[in-house]
RNA sequence: GCGGCUGUGGUGAAAUUGGUAGACACGCAGCGUUCAGGUCGCUGUGCUCGCAAGGGCGUGGGGGUUCGAGUCCCUUCAGCCGCACCA
């Protein structure tokens, strides 16, 4: 037994020195553009250069620099780099980059409390990043790294932006929009979690403001219908496809015969028309208090509108409370039955979906029913069951089932739901007063920030010429130093005099710079992008690169931004599409979504509750492989899961185990005379192995099978270090045998623990073989060494197990079938019954059927 | 309320197409090594009856399909996540 000790310090300090000074994780564009300033690899043999090699996108989502990196980054950038050096081995060019999403909130909330400079807190946060990233060892290309808060990043951010406006897709507008009272800055739709703003949880206020918007609604079919193109968690489709909330229906016109006034709705139903027995306004609708004036219940409509204004966003959205609403004094015309139906203005009824106005069905609908329950107002059923049963009497009938048809409908009795909303669209259609619509539940993206730590808006205000794109030759705007962090319901960059005052593009004449900065999403909506080209200084990027390298094959990231983030996203790359400046319709092909780390207590980590847990005095004590290692087994990488500090410790056990068999054979050849670390032929496996040496070699193949199988599949990294740990759990049963297999088992061990735990893979591997693992090709399993000669087969009785036998394999079924009849345990349980049947499954079972 | 997901030992979990339930790890128990151990190695460990050999029961509950169900179908319960007056 060797002295030495499994040093991970060593060792991991060691192989982070190779790769950087090498270079070994950069990649160049290839043959699009060769050099290009870009530091490259030696060059190694011409022809192997030549050939063409698959590329791979792997990403995951960039983190924002506060402080130290968390334990939840560390999964992140483990499952990641698991991937990267997957694909490597693979054959493909693997795209790996890492930079940081720099402007936002916390830095600036920070600078307010110590005075210290958003820029500084940020850039030394960022050096604590790479730091630790190095120390962990992921495989990043730093040739391509990027901040979103300098200049030569946020220059291009800026030229998208301009390019959006030109093509009408950002626009300025006032409008009434969510106002955080405590971070004082507007937020998107997206920023508001049940009336309160996501980050402080403060209660947002509505404010009537003129704000910048992106128009993201263009988008919102293709967003929607291009879910289906794409390899994503069915989940976060799900989530996507209900915020857009797209709905079929039609929109009906309501004609106002008193003020010769026509109001557009919205329905999903158009079937149940005959069924609308009032109609109901928002309280922000503007022509509430118009239709109101004159009639006799003018100022109770004055009160209730002024109260509901009042009103929080999160009161008002409760589903449980009662309908309230007033009578308008005014009624408009159904339009299928001519009937005069009242209008009423509800607060169940919002002003930002559909047209602010419904026609309201009781009969049909959950909410009308309700409203028209407190209200005294007829319900008249329009559908009815096909077998003549009744309807409730206490609730809405809503069915659009085949097994219900219209009634009391006129023309239209007796169709199917379905059928009869064709139908009457046709028919609103012939009359002109109707056609078919689709609604969505999705707003425009307001991006403007009344805040300093964000990408400044390059647009300029003259008297003379207005609105005024700054000219692309004169970006960046550079964002200003400011003396005061502090929101006043403006931007602090309105407080840098000369800066805000410039002259216009047009005219030479005096002008003001929007003083509004951009929301941080929109920076990081096309970082991805960047990384394919991140050196380049005469454009964004070269479409000629982004085709080489685009989409991401696989992105991965935390469950937070199944929304936000990857919706922003999809969206820049269709508009950025349509413009001709990418080819890809989609960014991330594939999505996967890592689970949290809990603390020990099963808890959300938090300072509050003092659980948690820091990677970097983790890495300090056990080396960045066991952490790593240890991350991957807790079990599914998308499942959450505890910290276990126990578990920690058994992963440690794990690569020390596999390192002291490393040592042991490194002496045995020593003995034998035979120097493996000069040995550079690759990889062997031994010919015709025997005895303990067959099962190890075949125990090796096995694993390579099973770890190769989870990289194709799940990502279940835990079953693959499941595997390697079988394995060197074997290496230590069977310390007899034979010196090469044992090599070649720990090889093996070593060369698929690699993409987990890469430093003690590459220790091991070098001392073994004297070459290096990443420049290996992934193992391939051996398939005459993935089946054996024999096979225990599986004796059942009336399908339970009574006995199991050893059988050759490729044995046929009546020779199986004879050798399960024998088997005594099969004998004990037939015992003289009647035998009906008997199943056979090569290679597996007998089932024995007896009465 | 609507939509999605998940229920397997003391714990995290595993189980290609329906075919040996519980791999691997943690914990626990025992043995050995060690001056010592928060070390290392080995053995055992679903529950239950039994000295043992050997039975019986077991994947939230109930039912079904099948020679055979953790896996498929129906039903029910529990938990997690998302949306929540979206017409």
């Amino acid at each position: 037994m060797s002295e030495q000790r499994y040093d991970p310090r060593e060792i991991e300090a060691r192989w982070q020195a190779v790769w950087a000074d090498e270079h070994t994780w950069e990649v160049s564009n290839g043959s699009q553009k060769e050099g290009g300033g870009m530091r490259s690899r030696p060059p190694t043999t011409t022809t192997t250069m030549r050939t063409p090699r698959d590329k791979a996108y792997v990403l995951e989502m960039l983190p924002y620099p506060s402080g130290e990196p968390h334990i939840g980054h560390l999964k992140n950038y483990t499952i990641g780099d698991a991937i990267a050096h997957f694909k490597r081995r693979t054959g493909h060019r693997v795209l790996h980059p890492m930079g940081f999403d720099a402007f936002g909130l916390p830095a600036e909330n920070n600078a307010i409390k110590t005075g210290v400079h958003p820029r500084a807190a940020t850039d030394e946060s960022i050096e604590q990043f790479q730091r630790a990233f190095r120390s962990w060892g992921i495989s990043i290309d730093w040739s391509r790294e990027l901040a979103t808060h300098e200049p030569e990043y946020y220059r291009w951010t800026q030229w998208i932006v301009l390019q959006l406006y030109k093509r009408g897709l950002a626009y300025r507008k006032e409008s009434a929009v969510n106002w955080c009272p405590h971070d004082q800055t507007v937020l998107a739709n997206e920023q508001v979690i049940d009336g309160r703003c996501e980050r402080c949880g403060h209660e947002v206020e509505l404010r009537q403001l003129e704000q910048w918007f992106l128009r993201i609604t263009d988008y919102a079919d293709r967003l929607h219908d291009d879910l289906d193109t794409i390899d994503w968690p069915e989940y976060v489709k799900t989530m996507q496809r209900n915020w857009i909330g797209r709905s079929v229906g039609a929109e009906v016109t309501f004609h106002c015969a008193e003020l010769r006034i026509d109001y557009p709705v919205f329905t999903t139903r158009p079937d149940t028309l005959f069924g609308a027995t009032f109609f109901v306004m928002a309280p922000e609708h503007p022509d509430v208090l118009r239709l109101a004036a004159g009639t006799p219940g003018e100022q109770a409509v004055h009160r209730y509108v002024n109260h509901t204004l009042t009103e929080s966003a999160e009161d008002r959205s409760s589903t449980d409370k009662p309908k309230t609403g007033v009578f308008l004094g005014r009624t408009v015309t159904n339009p299928v039955t001519a009937e005069e139906i009242p209008m009423y203005v509800a607060d169940y009824v919002l002003m930002e979906y559909g047209t602010g106005a419904i026609m309201a069905v009781p009969a049909h609908d959950e909410r009308d029913f309700a409203f028209a329950r407190a209200y005294d107002l007829p319900i008249r059923q329009v559908v009815a069951p096909k077998d003549g049963s009744p309807i409730p009497a206490d609730e809405a009938y809503v069915t659009k089932d085949d097994d219900a048809v219209l009634v009391n409908s006129g023309e239209f009795d007796g169709l199917t739901p379905k059928e009869g909303l064709e139908r009457i669209i046709a028919w609103l259609d012939r009359e002109g007063i109707g056609h078919a619509s689709v609604n969505f539940r999705l707003r425009d993206w307001l991006v403007s920030r009344q805040r300093y730590w964000g990408c400044p808006i390059p647009i300029v205000y003259c008297d003379d010429h207005g609105m005024v794109p700054v000219p692309e030759d004169q970006l960046p705007v550079r964002l200003p130093d400011v003396e005061d962090y502090q929101p006043k319901g403006r931007s602090p960059l309105a407080t840098a005099e000369d800066w805000v005052n410039t002259t216009c593009p047009e005219c030479g004449g005096p002008a003001r710079r929007e003083t509004d900065t951009m929301d941080t999403f929109v920076d990081s909506s096309w970082y991805f992008l960047r990384y394919c080209d991140a050196r380049n200084d005469d454009a964004a990027w070269d479409p000629a690169v982004l085709r080489e390298w685009m989409g991401v094959d696989q992105y991965i990231g935390g469950v937070e931004h199944a929304i936000l983030h990857l919706l922003y996203a999809r969206f820049f790359v269709k508009a950025l599409a349509d413009m001709g400046l990418l080819d890809v319709q989609e960014p991330f092909d594939a999505l996967f979504t890592q689970g949290m780390i809990l603390g020990p207590d099963g808890h959300k980590m938090s300072k509050s509750r003092g659980n948690v847990i820091s990677p970097s005095p983790l890495i300090e004590h056990f080396g960045a492989d066991t952490v790593r290692t240890y991350i991957l087994n807790m079990g599914p990488p998308d499942q959450d899961a505890a910290w276990n500090d126990n578990a920690l410790a058994g992963a440690h056990r794990l690569l020390s185990r596999l390192w002291t068999l490393a040592d042991e054979i490194a002496a045995d050849a020593g003995r034998a005379g035979s120097n493996p670390s000069t040995d550079s032929e690759s990889l062997q496996q031994p010919v015709d192995p025997a005895g303990d040496a067959l099962a190890l070699v075949r125990k090796a193949n096995w694993a390579i099978d099973r770890v190769t199988s989870e990289f194709v599949g799940r990502f279940g990294f835990h079953n693959s270090i499941a595997a390697v740990t079988e394995l060197v759990n074997d290496l230590y049963r069977y310390p007899e045998a034979e010196f090469e297999a044992r090599k070649f088992a720990v090889a093996t061990a070593a060369s698929l623990i690699f993409p987990f735990a890469p430093h003690l893979g590459a220790e091991v591997f070098e001392s073994l073989t004297g070459r290096r693992v990443w420049e290996e090709p992934w193992p391939a399993a051996d398939a005459a060494m993935l089946v054996a000669e024999t096979f225990e087969l599986v004796c059942q009785v009336n399908g339970k197990v009574r006995d199991r036998v050893r059988a050759p394999s490729g044995a046929g079924r009546d020779e199986l079938e004879k050798l399960a009849l024998a088997a005594p345990g099969v004998m004990q349980h037939v015992d003289g019954q009647d035998v009906i049947k008997v199943v056979v499954v090569p290679e597996k079972l007998v089932n024995v059927v007896v009465r």
